[in-house]
DNA sequence: ACCTGAACACCGTTCAAGT
DNA sequence: ACCTGAACACCGTTCAAGT
């Protein structure tokens, strides 16, 4: 809440500290972590049911008044998640976008970054699901809301670069009501969308999909064929590029996923 | 909960009951979908934070035991909300299946029935994505999360079907890894990370897109076209048969969408 | 200026007693 | 066989008192 907000009174002048944070709010802003990872570790242990105000302040070394200090409510911690893990994605992000390659390469590239992240942290990526619910932006603090949108405009922001990059290039076109923005949008819808179902465990076959490592390049494919951008899935070999940028890029996630058999 | 299972002893042989069900059994099913509408209700008014098993309680004539013998967990009144929502989908999809077309077009008409129902009913649209979270699933109860798929599969089964119909006349042509599960796994991704995504109510560009009715019929043209389902976008002019599914299926939903501004 | 924890109102869930 | 509502444990949130 406060904790960020930086008054007047609370700033040093000439200070050494990054970021023009005092040693006060720095610690402010240490705890906040703090008190994120902890409730990521009770979401983990018992699930969603697990994540209580009472049970934050319990694990934790502070006192009630001081998690309400934090957080404006219970939604709001997991909000709170949801931007830690944005942020967590946004370095996946921007790794990807330094993949040597051509246009639609790279984009394959940001689809494998969220892919590998929603593998990585299942419980973070579930709170970006329920960031979409009305039951967590009605009761969010409005400043925190602020800030995931803001968050998610940067990342957007990079999928725009990339689509007028591609266009300027000649490797895409836009048409008629089909803009940068409606392909940042439909990759994001197609991406979001897959995530959420398979996070639902239901038997039909077109779910257990999912399973398949491919789905989610077969799925950007369609759409970027769909667009004509260059060069088509029938001219290049995307699950070769898949598999470069997981080795080139994401070689020590990879390894750790493996590791853990997932 | 056990309102539904029909036990032997209530079982009433050659009863008239349509369904089989006696005449108890039938009180108690009628009295489940008053709940359900009585929870919607509250939901509608005041948002998802008023829904709450004290408040739907004395909205109704009931008692708390009574109450919880019709749902689990408060969780289970949530995915009972999303039971119903599908049930009433279900009849636009079926209507949409009759749409007097070629095979892509009649994909386009799911679509429309898709997007019409979310723009009717937004609360009951918001439980479906409520319903892919851990946080309900993980209460919820486990028969009526079956249902739910259970549900799920009859639409899928229909969509299916129109895929495999597409590939036997020639419109459409299944490749490697590509069958009808892929296909019809990535319009319902995108259909729901559309929906999803359009409730949040950031400011950001590629999301206020949702404002043009037509984004999501560029998105599945986008994949549609990807797919190489015949004709192709460039071929046929699908924003005409958006406008004819409105006017030829569902005229009395959209003059009711008008009529209230939406 | 920030932290504390007792206190409060409400909520989810259960179950013995009733019909 | 089903319904009731009092009772209980826990939860979310606040705020006067403390440092």
């Amino acid at each position: 809440m406060f904790g960020f907000t930086c008054k007047k009174s609370d700033r040093k002048e000439n200070s050494g500290c990054s970021f023009g944070l005092t040693k006060k709010q720095q610690a402010i802003a240490d705890r906040e972590v703090e008190l994120i990872m902890l409730a990521k570790g009770l979401v983990q242990e018992q699930g969603f049911g697990n994540l209580t105000m009472d049970k934050l302040t319990a694990a934790s070394p502070y006192s009630k008044g001081t998690i309400y200090n934090h957080f404006s409510s219970k939604e709001d911690v997991i909000l709170a998640l949801c931007i830690h893990s944005l942020k967590s994605e946004s370095i996946l992000f921007a790794r990807s976008g330094q993949f040597e390659g051509n246009t639609r390469e790279k984009v394959i590239a940001m689809h494998v970054a969220y892919r590998i992240y929603a593998r990585m942290e299942p419980v973070l990526s579930t709170c970006a699901i329920m960031a979409k619910s009305p039951w967590v932006l009605e009761k969010a603090s409005p400043e925190r809301v602020a800030e995931l949108n803001q968050l998610e405009e940067v990342v957007i922001a990079g999928a725009d670069d990339l689509t007028n990059a591609a266009a300027e290039c000649g490797d895409l076109k836009f048409s008629s009501g089909i803009g940068s923005d409606a392909i940042v949008f439909a990759n994001w819808s197609i991406a979001f969308g897959s995530n959420a179902l398979s996070q639902n465990a239901s038997n039909s076959h077109c779910i257990q999909r999912l399973q398949d490592p491919f789905t989610v390049l077969h799925n950007a494919n369609m759409l970027l064929d769909g667009l004509g951008w260059k060069p088509l899935s029938s001219e290049w070999d995307y699950r070769k590029t898949w598999r470069r940028v997981e080795q080139e890029l994401f070689s020590e996630e990879v390894a750790y996923l493996e590791s853990i058999g997932r």
